[in-house]
RNA sequence: GGCGCAUUCGUCUAGGGGUUUAGGACACCUCCCUCUCAAGGAGGAGAUCACCGGUUCGAAUCCGGUAUGCGCUACCA
């Protein structure tokens, strides 16, 4: 029973879900997984101030979006609960008075102001900021003249002056502090919520949690938590810190970098397959060589030795590289279902989705290995939907050609178009290959003044599929738009 | 300032004393395929393994120091 893996993913709701936490969420899931253990959700809401409303439902929905499902938590309840941290005040009260009574905690009565400027004072003169310890040893009288003035006090651990703690982290090795370098940190606030560090400890502890997997910067806090634990009396789980995701400049990756939400990455169309992939390679690696592996071999590979002790900045470009590997590896049926959200914020492809599905799955083939994020989709289908396309008379006499050759070419695939039969992408080629040195043209010459023809762009999927999807009414208009064109430049 | 952690191609990484002329991926460049763009294939360029000492017959790999970077240093998590 001991041996049994519990870990947790504890995010604070002050924020939208950011990467690097997410990919922590998914470091502790994927060990649970691979271990047969529990993957336990708590919510740390303890505070008040910072608590941004709808944000446990975008933490949430992130988790899901990803599959990480929870054994524990929010919506599914255990035995463990209340996983809010905000539910559990009495606990950490009960908790905070019994370390006061043992003589591990005070009361402390300093203002804030007071705090600040100690603090200020500290810093001024280069010395290490932290608490100076005025209320550790209050003698009765002075702490009765406090109440009395009606000041609501914090609660503080009472760090040992001397000696020092150690711990084993599974990533980082042996770790040590001298406990004079550390302060008499708060346990509880004024307003009775518990620190991270109070709820954290008591939770783990209540929750049987046995491998505490959190980032790089909780290392310092680490000791803290030690000594909780042993005045306390309490065994310890495993700890476990694994390094952060940098911005490019090699800082914490934060908003100023850009996107950070996991649920900007959703928005813009990443696959939540690749999320899960390209995250879990962030600080760790199977090998020299694989990089695109499926949840269940992640699960099943996963171990925490290979977790580097390095941060890793978020290279938006492999991002970009993997998900377009995704993309590609769905079924046409997949990546229409996909896409759609995507077409329903184009106007006229959002129409042509209702008004004629058939239509938008003949075209989503010709751009899915093209489209990075499916938020490029609308932009690389624009020229299906558009009535009218924006026609460029300078890309359209592409070189070599001018003008009257231009006309000529459009006027005899017009006439050629009207009787083929069928319309398909072999007849088409079967007609047009022959037709450019029937013309005296190169072939290119001749099907690039059709893809400007027909869809505008000097860059689009193959010209007979793209014609055959089109139809021949779309492509005689087309080209009919393209004859008026040149029609007015020679008037 | 103090404490802690880290340091292999631009980026993500493999490699943990001899098998390494340091392997792979993204990005970049060239060529092939080819109606353009993608995708795919074949190549290329890119790392004195932060630096300095030490241990050793031998060090990217072990040890020490230096430098640099990052993190923490809140009645935030």
């Amino acid at each position: 029973m001991t041996n049994l893996v519990r870990v947790r993913y504890a995010p604070s709701p002050t924020g939208y879900p950011h990467v690097g936490n997410i990919r922590t969420a998914l470091f502790n899931w994927l060990f649970a997984r691979h271990h047969g253990g529990s993957f336990i959700v708590r919510i740390e809401d303890t505070d008040v101030t910072r608590k941004v409303k709808g944000a446990v439902r975008a933490i949430l929905d992130s988790l899901r979006w990803l599959g990480l499902d929870w054994d524990e938590g929010p919506e599914v309840g255990g035995d463990c609960g209340p996983y809010f941290q905000s539910q559990r005040l009495e606990i950490y009260k009960e908790t905070a008075e019994r370390l006061i009574s043992q003589g591990d905690a005070y009361h402390c009565y300093c203002s804030p102001q007071r705090l600040e400027e100690m603090r200020a004072e500290q810093v001024r003169r280069k010395q290490p900021p932290g608490y100076d310890r005025h209320c550790r040893d209050l003698t009765p009288e002075e702490r009765a003249k406090k109440e009395a003035e009606g000041i609501v006090p914090v609660v503080r651990f009472k760090v040992p002056l001397e000696g020092r703690t150690r711990f084993n982290d599974l990533i980082y090795g042996d770790v040590v502090f001298e406990n004079n370098t550390l302060d008499d940190f708060i346990l509880l606030k004024s307003d009775g919520y518990p620190t991270y560090h109070l709820a954290n400890v008591v939770d783990d502890h209540a929750m049987e949690v046995s491998h505490v997997i959190r980032a790089e910067e909780w290392i310092s806090s680490t000791p803290r938590h030690l000594l909780l634990y042993q005045a306390l009396g309490l065994e310890p789980p495993q700890f476990v810190h694994h390094p952060m995701i940098l911005g490019p400049d090699r800082a914490k990756l934060s908003k100023r970098h850009g996107a950070v939400s996991i649920l900007d990455y959703r928005e813009q169309g990443y696959l939540p397959q690749t999320m899960f992939n390209f995250l879990a390679l962030i600080g760790w690696s199977l090998d020299d060589k694989t990089e695109i592996m499926s949840r269940q071999a992640l699960v099943d590979n996963f171990s925490l030795e290979r977790i580097s002790k390095t941060g890793a900045i978020f290279n938006r470009e492999k991002l970009d590289w993997m998900n377009g590997v995704y993309i590609r590896s769905l079924t046409a049926d997949e990546f229409f279902e996909a896409v759609q959200p995507y077409l329903m914020m184009d106007m006229a492809a959002g129409e042509a989705l209702i008004s004629d599905e058939q239509y938008v799955r003949k075209i989503l083939p010709l751009v899915q290995e093209r489209a990075k994020k499916l938020a490029d989709v609308p932009a690389l289908t624009r020229f299906f939907f558009e009535l009218q396309l924006d026609l460029d008379l300078q890309t359209l006499i592409v070189t070599g050609m001018d003008v009257q050759s231009t006309r000529k070419a459009l006027e005899v695939v017009r006439e050629r178009l009207e009787k083929l039969e069928p319309f398909d992408e072999n007849s088409l080629e079967a007609l047009l290959r022959p037709l450019a040195t029937e013309l005296g043209l190169k072939t290119g010459q001749l099907f690039g003044t059709l893809r400007v023809t027909a869809t505008g762009e000097t860059a689009a999927p193959p010209l007979f599929q793209t014609m055959a999807v089109l139809g021949r009414k779309r492509c005689l208009k087309r080209i009919e738009a393209a004859l008026d064109k040149i029609g007015k430049e020679l008037a």
